[in-house]
DNA sequence: CTGAAAGCGCTTACAG
DNA sequence: CTGAAAGCGCTTACAG
């Protein structure tokens, strides 16, 4: 199962090595006698070159990477159609690694990114000690990166942000608007700076409106369904239940709702309930789902076209693009309470 | 920012080229205060191997890709998760590729797999003229390949499949028992073979109750949320409406439900829904959604393991792996009807 | 046990 | 306009 290389296209058109190359690569310094031999041969054997040969001559490839960390989440799958789109646009080609916030995972992959050549970097880093560092390693090395949902505190990398703050802020604020005391936060872990972002506007909220923070109503949870339906049931078997829940994201959306179901709090009556994203099935859920709307899309989008920008010219000033949220309110947090 | 090379360590360690590959390699031969020089000399310079280079060589990679057709359905990236567990497991790192349902697409990403050198390949494919062929060509030329949720009519390649004829027909049964006699498909496309089977599911359960088949109400309709949407929108404001539905996947079932709110109708009392794909959020919704529930994270463990043993055995039988589903009943078909 | 050399399949100055 | 040759960074027989 020997591959045919350019020496047998070269050996079955009569022509030399360095005239197959060029045909191949349109250098129009060919004779059209001879190209048309050549293309013809190509065919004929059904060349394919060798990439890693290519590559370790010319350094190229037209592969974009792209790191997530849940693949199972709707927010980052949303985000990859939003880099395809562009991507496809410019006739690139996506790569998708997922790393699951295991660091370890995280390294290997962008190690691999940079061993594959590709042509750039989008990701949303697990941040650890050492991402930041390989990140701008992997920049000076020529493969442009864009940081995307969350940044890791480097204003040397382009980056495509949500103000999770301001959204965070606006769903809790609802919530008090709605008249309700005890409001909970069912988080992911703050050590992602996104779940950080979102408690200090859940914070920040409760303090503006003079309502004290309680630890005791404040979870940190896996941001996974499984995860935080069981770290929610204990929240709500607890002594003093709230009566609101802020959920830090659309899988814990669905972990909260499923706790509440299994010890019979009805929503809103007995417990209003907001969360961060909005998902093609928030509105059908029992109760309808008031949630934070992300531009994942738009995100991705977004992402991609500084990838693409930096790509042309390495010298571009770093950018950050910030994006709103907007609240959608539905019926999980009952009523607005009038003044 | 030129790169540190096998060369560079040599010299440094003051060794040949030839010692330093082989400590990297952890050839036995080498003189062990040689082997500690190089070492220590690889991790000063941070000397990192040009993967470009090695696989040019000695063609081989730890790399598994896994194409499939809709990196926002669900019921996909739950088999990627499937597929990493195992793959991990076996030291082997996982490259995704989205193919939208595009043979060009497809082709490219194929294309890239075979030239990258990744170690095996695991595809849901979009059955296309020339698929079948490539698939072939990518195996005998080295690269394992196993065919993920979609048979596309290959007893020579290893495949992983659903029954989506059993599935689709366990459902429409439960419907007709359920009392319902205008019973509609609103399905994926039937170029793809899992709609293909679920079609036939339906229609034989039908034809087993004695119940016509009547093609009004049948509907064809890309598998996504806005596009089943309309086309059932279309359905229900035509002149016979349907007493129930089935629905082809997971995003078509969201799409009826939005259609008919739309039309205000109540499920199941106006009209009963039941659909592929068991959800997180199938037993939130308004109402809980009776649905097949499919082994995906089974699908995607089972489809790296029959991927990993034939990487060790290349002369391995073909084996095809059928797995079943599961039918969960909840409101949205109404009770039974008692005979 | 170690080094010099050939070669993987390409691209690209360099001559002509 | 075309070919011979060098070289990308490795691995691996082949000598010693």
């Amino acid at each position: 199962m020997k591959r045919i290389t350019i020496r047998d296209v070269a050996r079955a058109a009569g022509v030399s090595l360095s005239t197959v190359s060029r045909v191949l690569h349109g250098n129009p310094t060919v004779r059209p006698d001879l190209q048309e031999r050549v293309l013809e041969t190509v065919q004929r054997l059904n060349y394919q070159p060798n990439r890693m040969a290519q590559r370790l001559r010319s350094n190229a490839s037209n592969i974009i990477g792209l790191v997530i960390s849940d693949i199972e989440n709707p927010f980052f799958t949303s985000i990859v159609r939003g880099v395809e789109d562009v991507a496809y646009g410019q006739f690139m080609n996506v790569i998708l690694c997922n790393t699951d916030e295991d660091p370890l995972k995280q390294r290997r992959y962008i190690d691999i990114m940079a061993e594959e050549r590709a042509a750039g970097l989008i990701i949303a880093p697990v941040h650890e000690e050492r991402t930041l560092d390989s990140l701008l390693e992997l920049q000076k090395g020529g493969v442009p990166v864009v940081l995307v949902d969350r940044n890791i505190g480097a204003d040397q990398i382009d980056a495509v942000l949500v103000d999770n703050f301001a959204g965070a802020y606006s769903a809790t604020r609802h919530l008090i608007d709605c008249g309700r005391k005890r409001i909970a936060i069912v988080n992911g872990e703050t050590r992602i700076e996104t779940f950080a972002d979102r408690y200090e506007g859940y914070a920040r909220a409760l303090a503006d409106a003079g309502i004290p923070l309680d630890m005791k109503l404040v979870v940190e949870t896996a941001p996974r369904i499984n995860e935080s339906q069981q770290a929610t049931s204990r929240l709500l078997e607890a002594d003093h239940k709230p009566d609101a829940i802020f959920a830090g994201n659309n899988l814990i959306t669905l972990g909260v709702l499923k706790a509440a179901k299994q010890v019979n709090m009805t929503i809103p009556q007995d417990m209003a309930l907001a969360g961060f994203d909005d998902m093609p099935w928030s509105s059908e859920l029992c109760p309808s789902i008031t949630s934070v709307a992300q531009p994942t899309y738009e995100l991705g989008q977004e992402a991609a076209r500084l990838l693409i920008r930096r790509m042309k010219d390495n010298n571009a000033f770093q950018q950050t693009t910030m994006m709103q949220t907007r609240l959608i309110v539905r019926e999980s947090c009952g009523g607005l309470k009038s003044k």
